[in-house]
DNA sequence: GAATTTCGTCGAAACGCTTCGCCTGCATGG
DNA sequence: CCATGCAGGCGAAGCGTTTCGACGAAATTC
């Protein structure tokens, strides 16, 4: 292994200089400059990352606490970590996983320094991470938006207004009785926190629009759902159009639908809430309210970047605004 | 932040005393141990990852590089890394992720040091990085078996005796003409090292037992399906018994029995190799020879570390030998 | 043309840890 | 009773960078 002493040795000039010739941070004339690349290429130098961040007091490293529970869904962890790392390289910053459960060692990996800064998935209400989180000298973002975040910063979708947006479409479309279909896991303690906020959003909009709220939960498989659409759809005609916030459920819901010839966009309309893939990759196509995992994630490390470099602005909160797309399961 | 020097001054003691103490390296005196926690709790210190790097030449962090090509199955990447993640932390490393696709980049991580030994997954027939990866000084295992590994140690499923074990069951339960169901996918270049594996293996237990191998390669849409069970499943007839590697296949090709009446383990029997939640995930639950993922990424860091600690032996190879689980796609 | 700035380079001091060699008792064995 | 060994501790030399201050020489200012 060459070190840059060595690569000074063999360029004729002193360290200090070929630290400069690398860093850019003070002029070199051209002539060092190529002898000393040429004295790079052929030792084969690569700088040590661990001198280096000794000396700069940063790593060049960010960590990010990904949840490893079952009832997590492992594509959308996946697009999360994926969009985070390909922002990271953009920005030539390696990515340290560190799994959520276990935050003693998610706390650790900053106190020793292993990372600059850390974003942290799946939040939920109350979270006992949040004043530990907050007691970090170093910048940290959550993904997520708890009622008390403890002064972090957090990064999440607008679940509020997208369920205020999406009831509004229905409206729109001339749906009266408009439910909201979700899953009963999410009011189990600890709750995530988008939980909360769609369901405000969902009820708002119903005020605001007369009309009156009706949150039904289901649990996300296929006879359960089967059992809500012959009783409530088509028994009791309960509804005329659906918000459904509960990615697994839209599959089994579209083939109840099938099985039991409710006509989608004639007799119920559906909104989702729901990334684009799931909503076109079913039974049929649903018309959704975009969730941008994809967003968030590039959002949120540029968050942590704008708090790397400036440590000026008080960290802030940003919710990304929703998108309606129209599919099959509205009408025009 | 405190250093270890502000500890031995506060406990008295000199700096490599404060050192041993924590390594335990060499023997400390209960007394001055004690004098030394005491105040390691009182100043809050904690090691500097990238002074102790430093020093001992180790990072204590392994890197992975992980695919995120779209075809690639995100739940498997994700269980992948959940297993290695976990057991890392259980061995006191952290996980570096890089881009699979950003080669330059997963060698340099390993040139500067960043990590002390690197996890390659998704490896094709091939692989143009194995040359580079070969020429490391630091020890490489790749998650896949490509026929010229370049003397790198590889951990995978043994698919070879998987499709053996796979075509011998269903032979022992009576069926004669076993045709093997595969993506095209896996034939295009460049093709996962597993595909030549799994076909080689059906061929040799067709040839050992007499009966003539046939592979079909079937896009994994439910149309395509649909059409292949017609055709060559209720027209032809020309299988009673499926050895099925293409696991997103199976929920359609479930499907596709049910619609056109092909009796499952009466007509025609089925044995996949799958991971066990995919096999009895769909509308039934199928008779499979287990792929192993949490197993292969745990011995991918079982042998990373023993090639760590011990650069005794020269890197080995290691398959993981096939199971099979007959559930309700196979007869008694 | 003297005074000041800029350019290109060097030397040395951090950065915070690990580890080697050395020294001082004090028990141990024969 | 003397050589030996070990528990317990100290000092100093790295590990490979970054960065600050200093220094001639050349360029710029008035």
């Amino acid at each position: 292994m060459a070190t840059m002493t060595d690569i000074a040795r063999e360029a004729g000039v002193s360290l200090s200089t070929v630290s400069y010739a690398l860093s850019g941070k003070r002029p070199i004339s051209p002539a060092t400059r190529e002898r000393i690349q040429s004295a790079i290429d052929r030792l084969q130098y690569h700088p040590t990352a661990s001198a280096r961040a000794l000396a700069s007091q940063r790593t060049s490293l960010l960590g990010v606490a990904v949840p490893q529970r079952e009832d997590v869904d492992a594509h959308v962890i996946m697009e999360f970590v994926s969009s985070i790392l390909t922002a990271s390289h953009e920005q030539d910053y390696d990515l340290l996983l560190v799994a959520a459960e276990d935050h003693e060692r998610t706390r650790r990996v900053m106190d020793e320094g292993k990372v600059d800064a850390l974003i942290v998935m799946d939040l939920v209400e109350d979270d006992p991470r949040i004043p530990s989180l907050a007691a970090l000298p170093r910048p940290v973002v959550l993904i997520g938006y708890p009622q008390e975040s403890g002064g972090l910063a957090c990064v999440d979708f607008d679940f509020l207004s997208g369920a205020m947006l999406a009831v509004r479409e229905l409206h729109a479309r001339g749906s009266r009785r408009i439910g909201m279909l979700t899953s009963p896991a999410a009011t189990h303690r600890p709750s995530p926190t988008y939980a909360r906020r769609s369901r405000l959003g969902y009820t708002m909009a119903c005020t605001e629009l007369g009309i009156a709220p009706t949150i039904v939960e289901v649990p996300s498989d296929a006879e359960s759902l089967g059992a809500f659409v012959r009783e409530q759809l088509v028994q009791e005609q309960r509804f005329d159009a659906l918000f459904v916030h509960q990615e697994p459920a839209l599959a089994h819901l579209g083939r109840a639908f099938a099985a039991q010839g409710v006509a989608c966009p004639e007799d119920v309309q559906i909104v989702a809430i729901s990334p684009e893939d799931v909503a076109v990759s079913g039974p049929w196509d649903v018309s959704n309210v975009e969730l941008p995992i994809s967003s968030i994630g590039r959002t949120a490390l540029a968050m942590l970047l704008e708090m790397l470099s400036g440590p000026a602005a008080p960290p802030h909160s940003r919710l990304l605004s929703p998108t309606f797309t129209p599919r099959g399961t509205t009408r025009a």
